[in-house]
RNA sequence: GGGCGGUUAGCUCAGUUGGUUAGAGUGCUUGCUUGACAUGUAAGAGGUCACCGGUUCGAUUCCAGUACCGCCCA
């Protein structure tokens, strides 16, 4: 056999992509029984993104457990998702088509998408609903294939037939009849009232989809007049909003307050008389104890407002600019309308960071108080940080704004969403804890609809009244069977289309589903849940669902609520975390940080295999620091593997009907029972996901086999004149190439098929494809009859490589008397491999001497002069 | 402020139920070119296991606390 002299790692990575896609070597068998089947939920990657070392650090991991089951003889379901994910695709189409969507406008089916424009944000060409998600979802295609082809090349074993997208007709009729099935359940309802909004998006966002950022602020001491008392000074972050003020408020243990409960106090520049009432959530060791209530300023003000039965002074717009109102008239009622309004005029149009400035600037004007005596401002802004929430992938900070959104109810289902964790294994065992905090601090239902375009409509009507106004309280459902629609152009049954939006006629839901609708039914997706009840069975719930941790409170979370509401189920056996690649200074990746690391070069240049390797040396759950030298580390471990191969190969070629009955020398029969413990060792690291320490124990033990073994039997596999004593050497060689081998094979592919090709591919036509390492088949095998002979023999072996080393000589350099202690089983096992020994070490006169002291083994080294 | 992880050799990290002398790779030092391998190989140096208490015959390991780092939540 022609063997190369080197590895060519892009020459065969393109061969074994090739081959195994012609062979369909990783297809899903949906004929085998659920116990029979492995399911994979991986998480579908955010195509408008990029993807960087970390997605391929994480997806190796899956894929090092995905093809150790497979070698298990499970048939694989591991299909890759794209996740289409509305809002970032859509940002993206805007920038990089220079254009924005404009829903009122009609359909242009001869418009072209430009990818080079010049133009600025503003500048944008308006063009229609259907024009604009056609945009997207030609945008989304391109980035998919590329995604596809760097997990083509980092050797991902999916099913690419199996392939699935978040928005596209399959998933929006699944996400669809998720909805309805929420409605059936009573799971599902409609509510106006404030909600979290960004006023960038213009959209309403989740809980799960909120962070706070700190910033720096500023408590501002505002002066409030009261009838028949002293002044208040209230403290507040936000002194814009001061003119929808609608109560101030104190502790109600609070002494200092006690006789103002039950007055009224007055607004300066405003001039509104707004309640002193007690609440809860006054904190009297904070600032001056007592705060003012606004629309909306917070999350306590909507509380608080929603107890209450006051007016609501809503003066935030949906575009975060403040909107016009008239004072004098409810709610904005003034003692003082005209100059209310001529302050208030001031500050319309802005945002509200700017209405703010504008506002302490008019409180800071000398007689700016109600009495018109003092300025209304107590002293300098007190400046400080504090935590602001945003919307996670916003610029500005959310606004509470009131607007009618669809919710899904979870807060009343907490105690089944705890238990369903409980039910799930986590590994590592901690991130449970995550989703349990998560769980228990739920304080809002899930907010679902999103005033976008590219998504999954909510397959709902309005009928309108005699004014052409929706009548909100009755909406129409689409059918289960009708799905996937899109109400803004198709009509409920009973109408026809041009009854939209004429009075007694009908109106579509405008909005779509939030990314996380569709996210939360990856399984049901994939198994087609509703559609297919055989293949659903088949594969759900999945056995594992790799992900990151910081997801654990959006794609996890949600997925489990999803497969809860529909079946009462876990979505999954097993979720399995990943941890984060961080930049060399131990921070997270971010494009803003510019800190990212794209792979593509370091495949190409390490080899897939050598970065799947380190991938695969991070402990599941464990963060890795990104340092390029660690790549070289794979490498050598491949070159390694590629030349004892070559070797062995080269050795055994004369021969080929060696089995394992031939191993009969008792060193050959003592590295036999070392790979029995080796198996048991690495079937036990994968089936708890170990992928690492399965690497680790493989890898010991090949170097081992490699600096130990090899070197100890290479004589007698060369030469040796009894063949039986060379058919052993032999054989042990040969099957220790095809039990490493395949113990890689999960973290290297490509490398492992390569010499299966060589002289293993008859008994299973790919190595991913062959049967997993088992002890049966070293049943002609008996356990030597000495104890530790290999061990023993390193021993001897490194003891004179040392004196080797430590005369400065080579390692063939001849040793004229090694003289060796020992007790009697040690000298027994020794004698079992002293030819081996002579050989090895070049020893001219070997003598053992026993000692009477138990377990010793002292070498006397004497080199030839 | 609450929760979860981490802190082991210059660097990156293992450490399997508490037990002789704490390991690997990398880097460093000194050698060796040996019929698979210079993308090699042999040997060597290198650690107060963050700190402080406690439990124990014995603690890197278990418990309590402190410091620092990271993440999640508020």
């Amino acid at each position: 056999m022609e063997l190369p002299k080197k590895y060519k790692h892009l020459d065969a990575e393109e061969k074994w992509r090739s081959f195994w896609e012609e062979h369909a070597t990783y297809a899903w068998d949906s004929d085998a029984s659920r116990d029979n089947t492995f399911s994979v939920d991986t998480p579908p990657p955010t195509v408008s993104g990029s993807l960087h070392i970390g997605h391929v650090f994480s997806y190796t991991h899956t894929d090092a457990i995905v093809r150790y089951q497979r070698m298990k003889g499970k048939s694989i379901f591991y299909p890759m998702g794209w996740d289409d994910n509305g809002l970032p695709t859509e940002r993206r189409v805007q920038n990089v088509f220079g254009i924005r969507c404009q829903p009122d406008l009609p359909y242009d089916s001869n418009f072209e998408l430009n990818p080079n424009h010049k133009l600025k944000n503003k500048d944008f060409v308006p063009v229609s609903r259907q024009n604009f998600i056609e945009a997207c979802e030609q945008l989304t295609a391109e980035d998919e294939k590329a995604f596809e082809t760097l997990w083509k090349k980092l050797g991902l074993s999916v099913d690419w037939n199996l392939s699935y997208e978040t928005i596209n007709d399959h998933c929006r009729m699944i996400s669809q009849r998720s909805f309805l099935d929420c409605v059936e359940q009573d799971r599902v309802y409609q509510l106006d009232a404030p909600g979290m909004w960004d006023v960038d998006f213009q959209t309403a966002v989740a809980q799960a989809e909120i962070e706070d950022r700190n910033k720096t602020g500023a408590y501002h001491h505002i002066r409030f007049a009261v009838e028949g008392k002293d002044d208040i000074v209230i403290a507040t972050t936000r002194p814009e909003l001061l003119a929808a003020c609608i109560a101030v408020v104190a502790h109600p243990d609070d002494e200092r307050y006690q006789d103002y409960f039950g007055k009224t106090a007055t607004t300066p520049l405003f001039h509104a008389n707004v309640p002193i009432l007690p609440a809860e959530h006054a904190d009297p060791e904070k600032g001056t104890g007592i705060l003012m209530i606004c629309t909306f300023g917070d999350n306590d003000d909507v509380m608080w407002w929603k107890q209450s039965k006051l007016p609501l002074k809503q003066i935030i717009g949906r575009n975060g600019c403040l909107m016009p109102v008239t004072f004098g008239q409810a709610p904005f009622e003034s003692e003082s309308p005209e100059e209310a309004q001529a302050h208030y005029d001031s500050l319309v149009g802005f945002r509200a960071t700017k209405a703010r400035k504008l506002c302490v600037e008019a409180l800071q004007a000398p007689e700016s108080s109600v009495c018109k005596s003092q300025t209304a401002l107590v002293g300098e802004p007190e400046v400080m940080e504090h935590p602001v929430k945003y919307y996670e992938k916003g610029d500005s900070p959310i606004e509470l704004i009131p607007t009618r959104q669809w919710f899904i109810d979870i807060l009343s289902i907490k105690k089944e969403l705890l238990a369903q964790g409980e039910a799930i294994d986590w590994h590592p065992s901690f991130m449970k804890t995550r989703y349990q905090n998560w769980v228990e601090g739920l304080n809002q239902d899930w907010c679902m609809s999103r005033q976008r375009f590219f998504g999954v409509p909510f397959p709902v009507w309005y009928k309108l009244d005699e004014n052409a106004d929706p009548l909100y309280d009755t909406p129409i459902f689409a059918e289960a069977k009708h799905c996937p629609c899109d109400p803004l152009t198709q009509c409920p049954p009973g109408y026809s289309e041009d009854q939209r939006n004429q009075p007694h006629g009908f109106i579509g839901d405008p909005d779509v589903m939030d990314t996380w609708a569709t996210s939360s039914l990856t399984p049901q997706l994939m198994s087609h849940w509703g559609l297919n009840d055989d293949r659903h069975q088949s594969v759900f719930p999945m056995d594992i669902r790799p992900q990151s941790h910081e997801i654990i409170r959006t794609w996890a979370f949600y997925t489990i609520v999803k497969a809860y509401i529909h079946e009462k189920k876990i979505p999954w056996n097993n979720v399995v975390i990943s941890g984060w690649v961080l930049d060399p200074d131990r921070k997270k990746m971010s494009k803003s940080k510019g800190n990212v690391v794209t792979p593509e070069h370091l495949l190409d240049q390490y080899s897939s295999d050598a970065i799947r390797y380190w991938a695969c040396k991070a402990r599941l759950g464990a963060d890795t620091a990104f340092e390029e030298s660690m790549f070289a580390i794979g490498q050598k471990c491949i070159t390694k593997l590629f030349n004892a191969s070559k070797f062995v190969c080269m050795q055994i070629s004369e021969y080929d009907d060696l089995t394992t009955a031939d191993i009969i020398e008792p060193v050959d029969q003592d590295l036999m029972e070392t790979y029995r413990k080796l198996m048991t060792r690495v079937e036990d690291c994968y089936e708890s996901f170990d992928y690492a320490a399965a690497l680790e124990a493989t890898e010991t033990a090949f170097w081992m086999f490699c600096d130990h073994y090899l070197e100890l039997v290479k004589t007698r596999a060369y030469k040796e004149e009894d063949v039986s004593k060379r058919r052993s050497a032999l054989a042990s060689l040969r099957y220790s190439l095809s039990l490493f081998c395949r113990l890689f094979a999960p973290v290297f592919p490509y490398i492992t098929e390569e010499i299966w090709s060589w002289i293993f591919s008859q008994s299973s036509a790919s190595i991913h494809k062959a049967s997993w390492p088992t002890h049966s088949e070293l049943d002609a095998v008996p356990v030597a009859d000495s104890p530790a002979i290999l061990e023993n023999a390193i021993t001897v072996l490194s003891d004179i490589r040392a004196a080797k080393t430590q005369a400065q000589k080579n390692m063939k350099f001849p040793v004229s008397q090694l003289t060796i202690e020992c007790s009697e089983s040690v000298s027994e096992s020794l004698k079992k491999v002293q030819s081996d020994l002579e050989r090895a070490g070049s020893i001219e006169e070997f003598v053992i001497k026993t000692s009477e002291s138990q377990d010793v083994l002292l070498a006397n080294v004497v080199l030839a002069d």
